[in-house]
DNA sequence: CGAGAATCCTTTCCGGGTGAAAGCAGATCT
DNA sequence: AGATCTGCTTTCACCCGGAAAGGATTCTCG
């Protein structure tokens, strides 16, 4: 593969980000006795590598009235449905998340919703290609 | 719920930092006619009304030797082992999501391996606390 | 109605973070 | 040994972020 190329530091380093992308370069410098320049440029090249993608904030969906939130696991009935179904949910504003997964024409994805009624509407579009299997998130534990 | 003080200038502002929070308030403020100090004040505001909770980086786990990728559900077997699966869970560096979900014992995680091997050992140490299903990404499409 | 308060914006200003450039030290290769 | 490469530190200029002050609009209550 193509991780060859990362050290512990840079590790380290990416550790500190993805707990929280807003400490200082020299704050993190600091941690692990470098100066800030160095940490820059060794987050650079994490950047340039695509080991880290973006940059973004972890938000509380509920706080926004999204009290509905699905994992659903969904079975294709044909191999012609692939494309519109993809089509559909990277389309559709209520999937936040979708993968690929395995077995017979299945994904995976994070759905939020505002209520019930809404989730039942999205359901009802969804019978549409398939089968599906929906848990409701009751907690963030981790 | 709390989520009566969020206005529809907010929403696009966070829109913004979602996709890239080092996106500059100023840029943000060009894109919505605001000035970038008013831009912060907001995104302050979301931070204290915690529907920012923080901010974190978009990071590709192939690219580090996780070339696994599993959505787990699992059951538990009795009410007993809960606080010790939880602590099971959290604990362990594999697991990067956890939730608690809808059904008897239900728990869904996310879980990251270098390999089937390590995936193998994770596995046999969730066996005892209940059963689990396993799917495997096969590829992120959103 | 009108005065005061509250809200939220803009303007101004300072501290300091970021990234570029240059210089240096240690490792590697011939 | 000499050349080269890599990755660090130092220095420096730019501009971002947050605080403070001022102004416009709306709300509240006598």
């Amino acid at each position: 593969m193509d991780n060859y190329s990362i050290d512990d530091i840079d590790y380290r380093i990416l550790q500190y980000i993805i707990e929280d992308s807003r400490l200082t370069q020299k704050e993190i410098g600091e941690k692990i006795h470098m100066t800030g320049q160095a940490v820059g440029a060794r987050i650079r090249r994490m950047r340039e590598l695509e080991i880290i993608e973006g940059y973004t904030v972890r938000w509380n969906p509920q706080k926004l009235g999204q009290n509905i939130h699905a994992f659903i696991t969904v079975f294709l009935s044909s191999n012609k449905v692939h494309p519109p179904f993809q089509k559909f949910a990277q389309e559709h504003v209520n999937v936040a998340e979708l993968h690929r997964v395995s077995g017979e024409g299945c994904y995976w994805m994070r759905v939020y919703a505002k209520d019930q009624e809404e989730l039942s509407t999205f359901l009802d579009l969804l019978l549409e290609f398939g089968n599906y299997r929906v848990n409701l998130g009751m907690g963030k534990l981790k």
